[in-house]
DNA sequence: CGTATCTCCTGCAAGC
DNA sequence: TGCTTGCAGGAGATAC
């Protein structure tokens, strides 16, 4: 499930091949994804300037506008160097240029939830699907006083508020429920009720954890592949998520499984019981 | 504005 | 074996 490490892993593999490129040409086979597939003319023959990344956006910069990129939750891209046969859901084939390789990017997503849309201009950030995210989760905007701050009254339960693109951008049900287990909090407390230095904890987490799963090429459940067609090796350092029943890593007892907000969520009931001061219970400095 | 619920889609696993 | 059912989930749409 492209979270953010997911997409940065596939902005990195991308990179390389697109950045500097021309757009020779671009196939679509199925415009039907979450939106109706827009590439306009304009870009054909036009160069890659950059790939850059905006939560879970993909953005690849031309002079004339950019072309905005979400994986949905089965999507990928793979950079292809040569003949491959063309599989069931690969939707939009982009065909590149450069001088030094040329390569072939194609878009593949089972359950359509993604989508590949133009921003005409050089402010991609006023797309309507952009222009109401929150921070970077590894920028220095993102903090637990932010948090602390916008959630004063809010009675959503944290998980939702951190998974909450308005709030902070990049965190799905899989690293926020990891770092709520981090920072020893128990997903289902309103936000409302998280102490200031709770939040901070949980900020320090967020931003761990999704560094650990960026330098482990994200995490595969079972669509996700990076550019290369290899999954992400995070997988095995998910200490709650998909875990119902099992051992805490830590204490030992049962996980617990719970809907939260239409999602289901894993959380250890001995060592998330907080929301106010409490040790967190993985220490950040040791773990990773 | 905040909150909860519904929705899109396909593939896979579980149950019968 | 082969069907049906339920679940996975990002985030916009909708209702209140």
């Amino acid at each position: 499930m492209p979270e953010l490490p997911e997409v940065e892993t596939t902005r990195r593999g991308v990179e390389p091949w697109a950045s500097g490129a021309t757009l020779q040409a671009v196939r679509v086979h199925n415009r039907a994804l979450r939106w109706p597939v827009d590439i306009p003319g304009e870009i054909i023959g036009a160069t890659i300037n950059r790939v850059l990344r905006r939560g879970k956006y993909l953005l690849f910069r031309f002079d004339q506008g950019t072309l905005i990129i979400h994986l949905g939750m089965s999507g990928s891209l793979r950079v292809l160097t040569q003949a491959h046969p063309l599989l069931k859901h690969d939707h939009v084939e982009f065909v590149l240029a450069a001088s030094e390789h040329s390569a072939l990017i194609r878009f593949n997503d089972p359950r359509r939830f993604g989508c590949v849309l133009f921003q005409p201009g050089d402010r991609p950030e006023l797309h309507p699907l952009l222009r109401h995210l929150g921070v970077e989760p590894l920028s220095n905007e993102f903090s637990g006083d932010l948090l602390f701050e916008l959630s004063r009254k809010r009675k959503v339960a944290v998980k939702n508020f951190i998974m909450d693109a308005k709030i902070v951008v990049g965190v799905g049900n899989i690293y926020a429920s990891e770092a709520l287990f981090m920072a020893g909090i128990r997903p289902t407390v309103p936000a409302g009720k998280v102490t200031r230095s709770a939040f901070a904890d949980l900020a320090a987490s967020v931003r761990q954890v999704l560094s650990d799963a960026v330098r482990q090429g994200g995490t595969t459940l079972r669509d996700f592949v990076g550019s290369d067609g290899k999954p992400g090796y995070f997988k095995q350092s998910l200490r709650v998520y998909g875990r119902e029943g099992e051992p805490c890593r830590v204490c030992e007892s049962a996980l617990k499984g719970v809907i939260i907000g239409n999602r289901s969520s894993v959380y250890c009931p001995i060592c998330q019981k907080r929301s106010g001061f409490r040790k967190p219970v993985v220490d950040r400095q040791s773990s990773a």
